[in-house]
Formats: structure tokens, sequence, C-alpha cells
DNA sequence: GTGAAAGCGCTAACAC
DNA sequence: GTGTTAGCGCTTTCAC
């Protein structure tokens, strides 16, 4: 019998499985069993549950449920930051992949701060999700070491390192930049500006080795800047102007993140030029508004999807027992080429004036 | 003493706080006070508690913490697309605004469908937050008239409607529109093309009233078309270039929704028509691109940061324990003008013949 | 089947 | 202070 103990408060109005069962005349343990489908509905006790349920508007305690259970639906995602595109995608899909199999994400983002993402994965295991998806913020070491250590399912997603000691999923970004540049060369670029963020990011680090691949391999004249642009597009702006004002107009741009693609579009315009005739012009990764300037921008598009439901079979076979060392998958990017993938002007160095 | 019932099942690697307890040679009590900071930390037992709590590993499980405290410091929030901008940023926002409370933020997003809302916020309810923060979805009902019987601190956000049974923060729609329809009008602008999505989405209904009444206002030749565009770039696109085939061009396109905007710089260039020469263009909502064509296209801008401190702070006071009746507050929309607030080429009517 | 009862991990009351 | 203990709401055994 349940003790009327003062001391252990409890709201007024939250009511439990037991008055459930009393106003049904039943044991709690039957009013369970017909809400998780343990037992029929249609027989009396059946039906006085339910109509138990409705009149006292009875509604599950998750938290309970979860404690009981020992195990949770639970799937917690830690990403840099809700307002890039690629994550909001991101979430979107994930978010989908758990419905379909009766999961629920609770996403949080790191702020790009490894402080905040070590917090929150803290937080998330404190809850005791079944798996976790990270994308590390950038420098952030914690999360994939001490991810290591705990019994939690995970897998990064979008960062990757190759040989990590957890699951992960990433594109194959040397491979499409590298084609990128390649094309860019074939077509006749001699001079061509590569507007990078920073390389303490690994993917964006790798983006930066495939335009150095294929720079390299190209003998004969090939002259190639390198632009820090910094994450915000005021921050690649500023370096654009600065890299403009003190060197020859390059023949192509290619930027290797979001942000740096919009900057440049800006600049090429503020300065006269137009894109696609007077400069070609690559981004990596889509948004809306690309395909639809005039010319519409080229960029090579990360798959976001294909990259989600992969990151997601990865981590329910882990939950699912899975077991053997932790494996990288990179999933292709495609490159929608776009009216901005033109050939130099006057066939080889800078617009307008030799070297 | 704790029976070894192994009907119970108890993942291996999981210690609890007993096992904390036992190592230090405490009772369970005191290791809960110590790392509540109810306790001294820095005396023979503090010091025994943190290390066992070191040497195992211990991870306080938050489940059983908020069920026995029958509360949460979890505010759950109902998004209906996080790949809105507007949206996401309202996610960091208040993802900032609890942190700096001591809550936590659970977002999950609706995908435009009322079904999915309110299993959402049962769900969310189940599991017993704080607080909800909802963002309807088009059409929904449920969720405002199932949230307003719950004893559960709601505030509804930007879809609020005037005289709700629950809080709400939304921006002056209507007063926004309006002010910029009648700068429009005061330019010389007589032709003037209205995008919108959806009147059953009741903010932009209300921006669809502030573009009447100011319509109204005028006396004298005016002519104001209404453009239904849906919800995304390429419905919008079909809907111009429908609308551009069977009419005059507009001297204004004043669109009332992003995606609009989007599709209406796309159709005027693909015309040939230059944004703030050959036609003026408005957006409501900001995006980052808007700013950086040439020349820069003027925009309504929601301060995003505003409203969600707003709604912040009246869900706070909810849940501190604030009465009275539900309040909706409106928070004021920017005008940013830019380069395409601009009078009509020729003083009056549509650009190249005249009616 | 069904009800009684134990107990998930934790915190808060209460004796000592 | 500190340890003991009850119990948050639920599920799951176990005896009937």
């Amino acid at each position: 019998m349940r003790r009327e103990n003062p001391s252990q408060r409890r709201s007024a109005s939250a009511v439990s499985i037991r008055d459930v069962a009393q106003r049904a005349g039943v044991s709690p343990g039957s009013v369970s069993n017909v809400l998780n489908g343990k037992r029929r509905r249609d027989d009396p006790i059946g039906r006085a549950v339910l109509e138990a349920v409705k009149a006292l508007d009875y509604r599950p305690n998750a938290i309970a449920s979860s404690l009981r259970r020992a195990e949770s639906r639970v799937i917690g995602l830690v990403i840099p930051d809700f307002q890039n595109p690629f994550f909001a995608e991101l979430v979107a899909e994930l978010e989908r992949c758990a419905e379909e199999t009766g999961y629920r994400i609770v996403a949080t983002s790191s702020r790009e701060s490894a402080d905040v993402e070590s917090r929150e994965i803290r937080e998330l295991l404190g809850w005791r999700v079944a798996g976790l998806f990270l994308a590390p913020t950038a420098g952030s070491t914690y999360g994939r070491e001490h991810l290591a250590d705990q019994d939690v399912p995970s897998v990064i997603v979008d960062r990757v390192f190759e040989k990590d000691l957890i699951d992960g999923v990433g594109v194959d970004n040397a491979e499409a930049t590298e084609a990128v540049m390649r094309e860019l060369i074939e077509l006749g670029h001699r001079r061509i500006l590569v507007a990078y963020f920073d390389d303490a990011v690994s993917n964006v680090a790798e983006r930066l080795d495939g335009v150095r691949r294929a720079a390299m391999r190209r003998d004969g004249p090939l002259h190639v800047d390198y632009l820090a642009c910094g994450p915000t597009v005021e921050s690649a702006l500023a370096a654009f102007e600065k890299h403009f004002d003190a060197n020859p107009v390059p023949t192509a741009i290619f930027c290797l993140f979001n942000t740096a693609t919009l900057a440049a579009y800006s600049i090429t315009r503020k300065r006269g030029l137009e894109a696609g005739r007077d400069v070609a012009l690559v981004g990596f990764d889509d948004s809306a508004w690309l395909a639809h300037m005039t010319p519409p921008i080229a960029a090579i598009v990360q798959p976001v999807q294909v990259i989600a439901r992969r990151a997601w079979s990865m981590l329910m076979g882990r939950i699912g027992g899975g077991l053997g060392p932790a494996r990288t998958e990179r999933v292709s990017c495609r490159f929608e080429r776009r009216g901005t993938m033109t050939p130099p002007r006057n066939g080889g160095m800078e617009a307008g004036r030799r070297k």
C-alpha cells in the first residue's frame, strides 16, 4: 500500500499509473501491460484501463519508464552550429531516420567550442542515451578520445579522421577538390585562388590536400594562391579585399567552404568582374542561392542525406551489438558544374594584365 | 543492503552511486551531497568521494536524478523546420539563454506536419520538461489547444495569434509590411506584385493584412497583384513565371517570405531586369546572401535574438510561478533599405509599356 | 491471467 | 554532520 508520506512532494496535477489502476479497479502492472501492448485492450479490463487513462488524462512518465527499463530510445547528436545549412540538413535527415526506427534525436550544438562540446557529451551520457552522433568542433580532441572509452555506441560525422578509434562517416574531401582542381587546370587556368577556412578543421585540411595534390601533378606554369578566410562572410571579404589589392586578378577562384563562396561572389562583382565570364568560380558546399544566380554558381555538393543514412546504419549496427574495429566510411561528393565553371577569358594567366 | 536480484538486469559497466559510496566507505547520501555541492569537498570524506568517482569513472544518472527530484531543467522546443534560417537562429539563441540559466534545450522539428507536432509535444510532456516553446506548423490547432490544458508552462513563438490561450512572442508583421508598402507607394510605385506563401500561416496572413491596409489607404490609381507562391524556391519560381507571362511587368516586387525573395531575384535577372534599377525588390526575412548581391537587396529583418530573449523571459516568468492571463508580445522588425528600394524607372506604372 | 511486491539510481527526510 | 531508509513512477518477476 502506498504510504502517504507528506515529505515526498508530488505535484498536485501529476497522475500516476497507480491512480489509473485504482480508478480502473486493477493493479498497476495490468495498466502497464495494457499500455505497452502486452495485453489485449478489448476486454473488460483493457477497456476499463483505457477509460481511466482518458478520464484522468494520464500521461506515462517517460523518465520513470526509462529508469526502470534501463534503456532509452534516444540518440544524442552534437553539432557545431545549427545555423550551418549542412548541419541543419543533417539534423533533419537524422530525425527522419530516427522516426522510422522508433528512436528520437536529441540535438544540441557546441557553438564551435570544444568546452561546450565536452559538456554536452557528458550531459547526454548522463541521460543514458542509446547512442551518440558527434560532428566535432575545430580542435576538439576530448570528444573522440572520451567517447572511445565509453560503452555508448558513437559515430563521428563530417569531420572524421582516417584511423580513428570511433566509427565515422565523411565525404571524400580530397578526391573531390583534386578532381575540380584538375578540371580547372585542364580548362586552361594558370592563376587560381584557393580560399580556405582554417586547417585545424580536418575536412578543410583534407580539401586543401586534394588541391595541393592536383597542383603538384601539373608540370608547367601554374600559380596557386592559398588564402585563409576565417569563419564568416565578413572575414572572408576582408581577406579577399586584401588579396585582390596586392595581387594580379586570378582567372579562377575555388572556395573550400560555404561562407567564402558568398564572399568571393560579392567581391568579384564589386570589382567589376562577372563570375563565369571574367573569372571562374567554384564553391565547396551547395546553398539554395548558388543555383539561382545568373549564371548559376558551380559547387561541390555533399550528399547530406546519404551521409546521414550511412551514419545511422553504422550506429544501429553498433547498438545491435556489432563488434569489430572502428571504421571510417567515405561518401562521394557530386560536382554541379553550372555556369561559372568556365575557361579563362584569355587562355592562361590573369585577366587584364600579364605577369 | 542491496539484494542481488538476478532478474533486475543491470548493465555490467554501469556504476551507481552505491558503488561509489562503498568504495569511499561512506553512505550514498553523502556521495550525493558532495556531488551536488551540499557538502564541502575538501575534507576526508569529500576527498574520498571524489577519488572514488574518478577511480570508478562514475557518471551520475540524470534519469534517476530527475525522477527523484520530480523536476527537470530541460526545456522543450518544437519548430517546423531546422533548415529554415529563422528557426535555426532561434534554436541557437534559445540554447544560449538556456546555458546562461542552467537549463538545456531539447529541440525537435515537426517537419511542417501537424501530426508530428502533436506527437513531439506529447513526447516532450512525457519527459516532464519544465517548459515548452512551440512554433506551430501551418494549420496546427492541436498544439496550442492541447498545451493550454496542460500545467506545463508554454510559449508560442513566431506564429502567434492575438488573443491566444497561451503566451506568445511574434513580430509586428502587419505594421512592418504596411510601412514598407506605403514607402513603395510614396516612391511612386503603382504596380506592385506581392508574393505570399499561404495564408494558413498566421504570420503570413498578418503580413498580407498590412499590405492590404496600405493599399486601401491610397486613393488614386494603384494596382496590386497578390501571388501565392507555395513553400519552395521552385514553386515560387513557377508562380512567378506564370504571372510574368500573363501580366505587365510590375515596378516593384514585395516578397512576404524568404524563399520567394530568392525566386523573385532569379526571375527578374532571367527576364533581363535588374533589381534596383528596372524593378524594386523587398523581402521579408533577411538571409546572408541578400546583403551581398549588387545592389544589395532590401529586407525586413526579424530580430530573432530579441524574440528569443523575450520568449525566454516569459517562459521563465511562468516557471517561476507567474500567473495572470496569457499575453501576446510583439517585437518590432527592422527595415534594411539597401540598394533595391528604388523609385520606379519612369515615374509610375509598369516598366516598358503603359497600361 | 492477475495482483503483489521488488527495485531501477537517486535524493531528501529523519534519526542518530 | 552522517548514515539509514523510504520512495519518485514505472516494469517485471513471481506466486497464485
